[in-house]
DNA sequence: GATTCTATCTCGCTG
DNA sequence: CAGCGAGGTAGAATC
C-alpha cells in the first residue's frame, strides 16, 4: 500500500525544508491538536501541506477547509517514532501555546517544490469598492445626498458614511457587500444612539443601509427603526456617464 | 523547468478524476475568479488541489488560506489551450454563477491519490462545551444560580442561558469561547431590551457574560449596562468533584 | 501587542 | 432553500 518508506519520506522532507520548499504528502495519519481548542482526528487518508512560513494544513478528500491546521509562524519538527513518522508543529502566541501532532502511518506520495509567488491579487467587489463608488456617486444613496466623511467616529465605532440628505438632515449609512442581516441594522442603530446623544436630537438623524439585498428580518428592523434600505451591488459596473445622464 | 508535459498532466488528471482521486499539482499559473467578487492573480508558482467533491484550492507558498478557491459542489473541466493547460471550475447557486479559471503554464509535479477519510473529528473547548458545563455546574455562574433553559427565544434571537439568581431575579447569560468583545455585550443588551419588554420590568432582569476574558471596551460596556462578567474558559478541566468539594 | 472589522469567509443547523 | 450564528475562524488595518 505504501509507495514510499517512512525513512525515505523523512529524508525528503528534511532536504526540502533546507531549500525552503513547500511539501505535500499524501498519507494515512492521525492528528491531535491542542491550543485554542483541543481536537482528535482518528486514522484516515489526508493531504499534508507544509509551507516554508510554518503553515501546516491537513486536508481530507472533502470540503474547502482543512480538517486541522497551524497558522503561519509555526515551526515543526519530525522524525521516526516506532513504525510511524511523527510531525510536531508548535507555536506560541499571546493566547498560549498551540500544538499539532501528526502521526503518519503510511506515505503514499510526496511533492516538494520551491514555490515563488510574489504577485499581488487584485480584488473587486469588496465593501471598500462599494464605499468609494458611493462617495463618487452620492446620488446612488439618495438624490441630493452629500457625503461629509467616511469612517466617522461615533463613539460606538466608525460608521461607513456620514453625510446629509437634501433636506439637510444628518445621515449615517452602513454598507455591506452582501445581504444585510439583522446584525448590520442593529449596528447602525447603535451608531445613531451613541454617536449623536450630545450633538444632535436623535430623531433628526436618519439611518440608511446599503447592500445588494436584505433579509426579511433585517427589513423588519429597518422599518421598525425608520431606516431606509438602498439596493446597490458592489459588483455592479457603473458607467462613468450614468451620473451625468441621469441628471437629464 | 517543467518536469511534466502539459499533455501528460492532462491525461493524468483525466484518469485521476475517473477514480475519484484527489489531485495535487505544483504549477506555474495565472488565476481569474468571477463570482461573489472578481479577482485577478498574475503568474506565479502555486499548488492546485482538486478534490472529488468539486473543491478547488490554489495555494501559494505562504499563509493558511488559499489565494483562490472554489467551494464544494463546483465542477471543473480542463484541456490544452495553446501552450497552456486551462482548468475551468464553475458553480451555480442562488446567488449567481461562480467561475474560476486557471491557466497553467508549467507543471512541476503531480500527485493523484484516492483518499478515504470517514473519521469524525472530536473537538473540545467550544461554546457548546462551555454551555453544557455551566448547565451542569450552575454555581460557576453564581452561587445559587438556577438554569431555566438554554437557547431561550427572546425575540431578538435565542439567548444562550436563561435562569434565575439566588434572589429570584431573571438572568440572561451570554457565552463566548473567546474573549468578550463589545459586540457580545450589545447582543446581550438587545436580548434584554426585546425579550422582556412585556413580561418583566427590565431593571429586574440581569445580564451576565461568561468567557475566558474580556476586552477593556467590552468591560466598560458591561459596567455601563450593569452586567456582570464571569471568567470561565471552555478549555478548563473541571473535575467532577470540584462542585461537591467546594460546598464544604 | 491588543483590538476591531472584513471576508469570494466556511460550515452546520434550523425553519 | 434561506437565514442565522459559531469558528481553533484568517488576515488586514488601526490604535
Amino acid at each position: 500500500m505504501s509507495d514510499l518508506t517512512l525513512s525515505d519520506s523523512e529524508s525528503e522532507i528534511r532536504e526540502a525544508r533546507k531549500r525552503d520548499s513547500t511539501i505535500v504528502l499524501a498519507v494515512n495519519c492521525e492528528v491531535q491538536y491542542d491550543g485554542r481548542a483541543n481536537s482528535d482526528l482518528g486514522g484516515g487518508d489526508r493531504l499534508l501541506v507544509l509551507k516554508p512560513d510554518g503553515t501546516v494544513l491537513v486536508h481530507g478528500p472533502e470540503k474547502s477547509k482543512p480538517r486541522n491546521w497551524m497558522t503561519p509562524g509555526a515551526s515543526y519538527t519530525f522524525g521516526l517514532e516506532g513504525d510511524e513518522l511523527a510531525i510536531h508543529a508548535e507555536q506560541s502566541s499571546s493566547e498560549g501555546v498551540e500544538e499539532l501532532d501528526i502521526w503518519v502511518a503510511d506515505v503514499y506520495d510526496i511533492i516538494t517544490e520551491r514555490l515563488l509567488d510574489d504577485r499581488e491579487k487584485s480584488l473587486a467587489g469588496t465593501e471598500a469598492d462599494l464605499k468609494s463608488r458611493l462617495v463618487d456617486n452620492p446620488e446612488l444613496i439618495e438624490e441630493g445626498f452629500r457625503v461629509e466623511s467616511t469612517e466617522w467616529e461615533t463613539g460606538a465605532g466608525p460608521v461607513d458614511i456620514f453625510g446629509y440628505d437634501s433636506d439637510g438632515n444628518a445621515v449615517l449609512a452602513e454598507l455591506k457587500r452582501r445581504q444585510i442581516d439583522p446584525e448590520a441594522v442593529h449596528q447602525l442603530r447603535r451608531y445613531l444612539e451613541v454617536g449623536f446623544e450630545d450633538d444632535f436630537v436623535e430623531s433628526e438623524v436618519r439611518g440608511i443601509v446599503v447592500a445588494p439585498s436584505i433579509s426579511e428580518q433585517a427589513m423588519d428592523l429597518v422599518e421598525e427603526y425608520g431606516f431606509v434600505f438602498v439596493e446597490e451591488d458592489p459588483r455592479r459596473k457603473v458607467s462613468s456617464e450614468t451620473t451625468s445622464l441621469s441628471e437629464f
